[in-house]
DNA sequence: CCTAACAGTTAGGCAACCTAAATATCAAGC
DNA sequence: GCTTGATATTTAGGTTGCCTAACTGTTAGG
């Protein structure tokens, strides 16, 4: 029936898109495990960078509990790259601002982290390249379905 | 220039894949965190099925060091998933095999996981999930190349 | 034989996540 | 102007999954 083979094409692809994500977890941690600052650190500390970000805001952005924000951005604080503040209009409120060190980490970060994936990138066939630049606004919003359907 | 031109394109399109990576890495962690077989034993198990697999391969297949294979094949056995019997041919090597109890876990574990993400891209348009397919190619290659960049 | 390479396990450690409980502040109702 | 429930964060303690180093046993080449 047309339904089922409509179902069957979707598990299918179902199936390749979870292999996809598989490697993506094993590439990103291969990517991530030679560099100074790991991918939880770095992605608290572009948040400092904004100026006015709070612990709970960072741990949603993260998708983390509050506890694991608190603990990213202590090591963080504790290696000179952010500061935490009281928050003036709410003192249970902490703010946290990246340093202007902790600015120059995050630019180092990002510069060789994107200068390392646009080398494999430049291997490819425009054509592939087109495919990916193509396929990732879909990734954003499959991404984002499955977070806020997640979501407890 | 040219060259400064078409290293910016790739820089940026770099910048948006790492982006879809980390979203990644974070959808993996939802989608498996409800489940009763985590990602990592899945991997394992699903290659315990073809019956011929070895610690080292099952390793290497995971892209982890084989004592972290180990870990793994140990909860598994313990919850009597598989078994690791001697290799008739090497005795240093441990094969290990899926028990039909183990067959069945990868095949509800699969047919779940699947259903959830199919659940997903159902919701796309057929052009959405066009792309979708046509990048699985090409990401399945930029990862391999990741792989064998950063192998030691 | 003997020695180097190989397959696996064990031991110990680290990073990043989690839940539960403690602390402090805010804000709403009476 | 208190009390009480909600909110923001930290602390404490635990889990998972990965790693390296060191150990045991087996194989195979010279």
């Amino acid at each position: 029936m047309n339904t089922n083979q409509a179902d069957d094409a979707l598990l299918a692809l179902a199936q390749s898109f979870r292999e996809a994500l598989r490697q993506s977890v094993y590439v990103m941690r291969r990517l991530d495990s030679e560099e100074p600052l790991s991918a939880a650190q770095l992605g608290a500390l572009k948040m400092a960078l904004d100026g006015d970000a709070r612990v709970g805001g960072i741990a949603r952005n993260l998708g983390v509990k509050v506890p694991s924000a608190t603990e990213q951005i202590i090591k963080l604080e504790r290696a000179g790259l952010l500061q935490r503040e009281a928050d003036p209009d709410d003192s249970r409120a902490v703010r946290v601002v990246a340093t202007p060190e902790g600015r120059v980490a995050v630019e180092n970060a990002d510069r060789r982290r994107n200068e390392y994936i646009a080398g494999i990138l430049g291997t490819l066939s425009q054509a592939e390249r087109d495919a990916v630049a193509a396929a990732l606004p879909v990734f954003d919003k499959i991404n984002n379905s499955l977070q806020n359907q997640a979501r407890n």
